[in-house]
RNA sequence: GCCCCCGUCGUCUAGAGGCCUAGGACGCCACCCUUUCAAGGUGGAGACCGCGGGUUCGAAUCCCGCCGGGGGCACCA
C-alpha cells in the first residue's frame, strides 16, 4: 500500500512556521516513501474562514518547493479536496453512526450547555456535556423535534473502559473513557466538526500517516473511537512537538509566527528555511547542520522526530541563510538580490550594473533584505548622506586640514590612474599613506566614507573600481567641500 | 479541578547501560587573517544530563515518586 500523507490546513489564518514545519515533514515522509502528498482544505469553520488564507497556504508551499500530488487546485482521484464541498459525505456518515447507535441527535441549547459547564466547573469537575440527550425517550425526542431547533449530532462515547491510541513517536497512550464526553461531530448548520470530517476524509482518501501538532494528542482517543465505530483501521498517527518562542511560550507574532511568506519578504531563501525547519524537532545525526532537500528526502525517518518542544532560534536561521546565500553562484545571487535592491533604490537595476558588485555583497549579507542598506551607494545619484564626524573619524577629528590634504592627494592619484582596476588603484593610493606619514588604515577609512558614505563597506578599491572614475572623483571633491574652512 | 504530553550547555541537538572526564551547531569571548565590515581559521567559556529515590559491578540512558513547563477538557481546528 502506497504511503499517502496529507497536509490539511484550515483556512483561518496565515501559514506560519508550525504549520509549515508539519507540511514539510508530511512532504518528506511522502517523498521518502515514494508515496503521495495531498493538500486538503479543512474549511468547516464558517465563522473563522479567511478568504485569502487558502491562497497563502498554497503560495507558501509553492515557494518552499513542497509540491503536492492531489489537491483543490489540481484535483485527484478523491476530489473534492475542500471539505465545504463534501458536506453530503459527512452527513451520510453521521447518519450511519446514528443508525448504528454510535451517535445521537442533541437538542440542547448553547445556553444550557454553558450552564452545565459552569456548574461542573464550580464543583471542580471537568467541564463537559452531561449527555442529557443521549437517553431521550421517543416522546421527548418528538417533542424536541417539534420545537424546530436544529440538532447537532453527538458521538456516543463509551461510559467506561479505556481507549488506547498509538502514537508513532510515543507508543501507546491510554485514556480512560470516563474522562471523555459526547463530542459534537455534526454541527446544527450541517457542517461537520474536525472529529468527523478529518476521520472520514482520511479514510476515504486512503491516508496512511497523519502528522499533526501535539495539541491534538488529547483528541486522539476520540478519533480512535470514531474509527472503531465505523469499523475502519486508523492510520499511523504522529503528534509532532510544538515550536515555541524564545520565551518558551507559544510562538507568537512578536517572535516569528509570521506567515512564511513574510520570511520570503525578509530575504530568506527557501532552501535555508527548509533546512532550518527540517532540523527543528528532527535530526539526521550528531553533526549534520547543512543538509540539502535531496538528502532530507533520502534520510527522512519519522522515528527520529522529537516529542519535546523546540524553541525557535532566529539567530541560527539567519546564520544558515547566510550559508545558503554564500553557496549560490553569482548569477543566482544577483537574480535573488535584484528585487531587494530595486526596492531600496526605487528604480530598476539591470544585471549588467548588478553583476560586478555582487561578489562584494554576497559574503556580507545574511538576509537579502540587507542588500539595500549595504549597496545603495552604488546607485545613488548626487551627494551621499553622511556626517563630517563620520568622515573624519577618530584619526582626523582634530586635524581636518590633514584630511583635506589626504583627500586632495587621493583625488589627484585617482584622476591619473591609467588602468581602472582595483589593483592599479591600490598601487596608486597605498604608497600615499607613507608619503603622508600615516598608516594605511586611517587613510583608507577616510576615503571609504567619502566614496561610500559609510564606515563599514565592501573593500575600498574593488568598490572604487566598480563605481568608476567619474563618480569617485566627484565624491572625493564633495567630501572636500564638507570639511570645515581652513583658517590657517 | 480532571486528563495527556514533555524535561541534556542561553538556544537547536547527539546520546537507545560501560565508547560520556557528556559530542556537534547557533550565539558569546579571545586570537589569527585584514584597509573597514563581513567571511574564513584557531582556541575558550558554557550542561552537577529538572530533583529525589531505587535496579545494576556500572545510568543522561531502565523503574518509581516529586517538581517544573506545555497542551486538552467548544456547534475551533
Amino acid at each position: 500500500m502506497p504511503v499517502r500523507v496529507r497536509y490539511a490546513p484550515s483556512p483561518t489564518g496565515e501559514p506560519h512556521l508550525g504549520n509549515i514545519r508539519t507540511a514539510l515533514f508530511d512532504w518528506l515522509l511522502a517523498r521518502h516513501e515514494g508515496g503521495q502528498f495531498i493538500l486538503r482544505i479543512e474549511d468547516t469553520d464558517q465563522a473563522r474562514y479567511a478568504e485569502e488564507s487558502v491562497g497563502a497556504q498554497m503560495e507558501a508551499l509553492h515557494w518552499l518547493g513542497l509540491d503536492w500530488d492531489e489537491g483543490p487546485d489540481i484535483g485527484g482521484p478523491f476530489a473534492p479536496y475542500v471539505q465545504s464541498e463534501r458536506l453530503e459525505i459527512y452527513r451520510e456518515h453521521a447518519e450511519r453512526l446514528i443508525d448504528n447507535d454510535r451517535a445521537y441527535r442533541c437538542y440542547c441549547s448553547t445556553e444550557r450547555l454553558d450552564r452545565v459547564r459552569k456548574e461542573l466547573q464550580a464543583r471542580k469537575q471537568p467541564p463537559r456535556y452531561d449527555r442529557y440527550c443521549r437517553s431521550l425517550t421517543p416522546d421527548e425526542r418528538a417533542t424536541a423535534e417539534a420545537t424546530g431547533v436544529a440538532p447537532v449530532v453527538r458521538f456516543k462515547t463509551p461510559l467506561d473502559g479505556e481507549t488506547v491510541t498509538v502514537d508513532a513517536l510515543r507508543g501507546d497512550v491510554t485514556f480512560q473513557n470516563d474522562t471523555l464526553d459526547d463530542f459534537v461531530i455534526l454541527k446544527s448548520a450541517g457542517f461537520p466538526t474536525y472529529h468527523l470530517a478529518s476521520i472520514v476524509d482520511d479514510h476515504l482518501m486512503e491516508i496512511t500517516h497523519v502528522l499533526r501538532g501535539d495539541e491534538w494528542l488529547s483528541s486522539a482517543p476520540r478519533h480512535q473511537l470514531v474509527y472503531e465505530a465505523f469499523g475502519w483501521d486508523p492510520p499511523v498517527f504522529a503528534h509532532l512537538s510544538r515550536i515555541l518562542g524564545p520565551d518558551k511560550a507559544k510562538l507568537s507574532k512578536r517572535h516569528g509566527a509570521h506567515s512564511v511568506l513574510h520570511y520570503r519578504e525578509q530575504g530568506y531563501l527557501p532552501d535555508a528555511l527548509i533546512n532550518f525547519l527540517g532540523l527543528l524537532g528532527w535530526s539526521l545525526d550528531d553533526r549534520t547542520e547543512i543538509i540539502s532537500r535531496e538528502e532530507f528526502v533520502s534520510h527522512f525517518d519519522l522515528s527520529r522526530a522529537l516529542t519535546n518542544p523546540a524553541v525557535f532560534n532566529a539567530e541560527k536561521l539567519d546564520w544558515m541563510n547566510g550559508v545558503y546565500i554564500r553557496a549560490m553562484n553569482p548569477e543566482e545571487f544577483a537574480e535573488a538580490a535584484r528585487p531587494f535592491l530595486e526596492r531600496a533604490v526605487g528604480r530598476t537595476v539591470d544585471m549588467g550594473r548588478l553583476m560586478p558588485i555582487m561578489p562584494l555583497l554576497q559574503e556580507r549579507v545574511k538576509l537579502l533584505s540587507e542588500i539595500g542598506d549595504m549597496a545603495d551607494f552604488f546607485f545613488v545619484e548626487g551627494a551621499l548622506e553622511y556626517t563630517v564626524e563620520s568622515l573624519l573619524g577618530k584619526k582626523f577629528a582634530e586635524q581636518p586640514d590633514a584630511a583635506a590634504v589626504a583627500l586632495t592627494r587621493v583625488a589627484e592619484r585617482v584622476e591619473s590612474v591609467a588602468d581602472w582596476k582595483h589593483e592599479a588603484l591600490e598601487a596608486a593610493i597605498r604608497p600615499l599613506a607613507e608619503e603622508l606619514e600615516m598608516k594605511a588604515g586611517p587613510l583608507f577609512g577616510l576615503v571609504r566614507v567619502a566614496v561610500t558614505g559609510r564606515s563599514a563597506a565592501p573593500p575600498l578599491f574593488e568598490t572604487m573600481a566598480v563605481l568608476g572614475r567619474e563618480i569617485v572623483v566627484e565624491r572625493l571633491n564633495d567630501a572636500l567641500k564638507r570639511l570645515p574652512p581652513n583658517f590657517s
